[in-house]
DNA sequence: GGCAAGGGCTTTGTATACAGAAACCTCCAC
DNA sequence: GTGGAGGTTTCTGTATACAAAGCCCTTGCC
């Protein structure tokens, strides 16, 4: 693997998981002595980084980890509604019905991971990129899924704010059962209309979280 | 300006403009020498093109231009549709009025501009510009603008596949007041449905004409 | 005491030299 | 004649040295 890709998949977790709070500063003699590479890949890092709009360059003072607010996260899912709900429809369009049928039905059992402790957590994420991953390839195109890639650096990093409640995640599973189906009925206005309901619901609970940790 | 940049600027233009072919192989030290920069910052602007989805990096060959077909058009505007439809709704609830309002009783006057000959078509297309950013500017949102600005670049690229009919232009300016007076109007709905509307006419008469040119 | 200008210092931007890897061509064997 | 293996060549990937530009601190003047 190229020294550039490690420095930036290094920066771009640590960014993540906000070990690289916003409004750090990643100068390049520093970070490159920190990862053990040399300058030149770590300034294609950066300039990835960039492009992801995980930092911005603040022109001679080196670039910083972007900021991340309760406003952004509106716009963020507002982004997110556009391009989700036309893979959703995309998808209801063009997909394989019996792929979304089975993962309907893991849904529908999702209560039982989710009953379980942190193994079972997991088990339900995994789920739901494979979803995510169902409808990317039954979308059927690239410049969407592109796009929709770019979108999801910055869910994960808005995820890692606040621990998701299970009650939370139970209704998320039945949101996602409603939308597979809507897909596998070849239904695309209506899987456009679960998706936005799904949105809606995720975004409330985010902010009231997020409203709740800045109250403490 | 940085050695980066204008080389960046420099090869985006040319690719944009079909000087850079599809399929065409950019080598670094070919590159930097005929654009009289260093390897270096030659590099970095690969690496944005490659970020942009106008070149990809065909490992150990160098980076090569990417290929836009008939395809690929659907697929870009499929995108388009999604992104340009929530742009406009999100005006409609946003915007100043007034601004569209204006916007719309020039695009309603813009068949003297389209009688006219070049410098009026150019004219024509700044028009269309303006309503772009008016629409970028209400919609008030930075990741959806992002997305916009990342599209255009290839949006550009196809404009350049075939020229312009007068006939289209004129139908095309109907179309776009119809956008801006939904938008002035503030109804959301109307202002997807007459987006959708717009991008359906455009891509059927993009791919009208490149099958007329495929045929010649 | 406050403001402005100048110098030092840290920072990024660029160039070039070197190393490693991949592709292509050639030559040999079958 | 064809296939494979080895060598050569050219490419990208990385490191480091140098240049230039911006910022901050200090100092002098008002």
């Amino acid at each position: 693997m190229r020294a550039s890709d490690r420095a930036y998949a290094a920066l771009r977790d640590e960014i993540i998981e906000w070990k690289l709070p916003p409004g750090t500063v990643l100068a390049e003699v520093e970070q490159s002595e920190r990862l053990g590479v040399s300058r030149t890949p770590l300034r294609e890092a950066l300039a990835r980084l960039g492009a992801d709009g995980l930092t911005a360059a603040h022109a001679g003072r080196g670039v910083v980890v972007t900021d991340i607010s309760l406003d952004h996260l509106a716009e963020l899912f507002e982004l997110r509604e556009a391009l989700e709900g036309k893979a959703a429809a995309l998808a209801a369009e063009r997909g394989e019905s019996a792929v979304f049928a089975a993962l309907r039905a893991e849904f529908e059992d999702a209560s039982r991971l989710l009953t379980d402790t942190d193994p079972g957590r997991h088990a339900y994420y995994d789920l739901v990129s494979r979803l995510d991953a169902a409808v990317d390839d039954a979308a059927a195109n690239a410049y969407l899924v592109q796009a929709l890639k770019n979108l999801r650096v910055h869910l994960v990093r808005v995820r890692r704010l606040s621990l998701d409640d299970p009650a939370r995640l139970l209704a998320a599973a039945t949101e996602h059962a409603t939308i597979a189906a809507a897909i596998a009925e070849r239904n695309p206005a209506l899987a456009v209309a679960a998706t936005t309901v799904h949105l809606h619901q995720s975004l409330r609970h985010l902010q009231a979280t997020q409203r709740e940790e800045k109250a403490l």
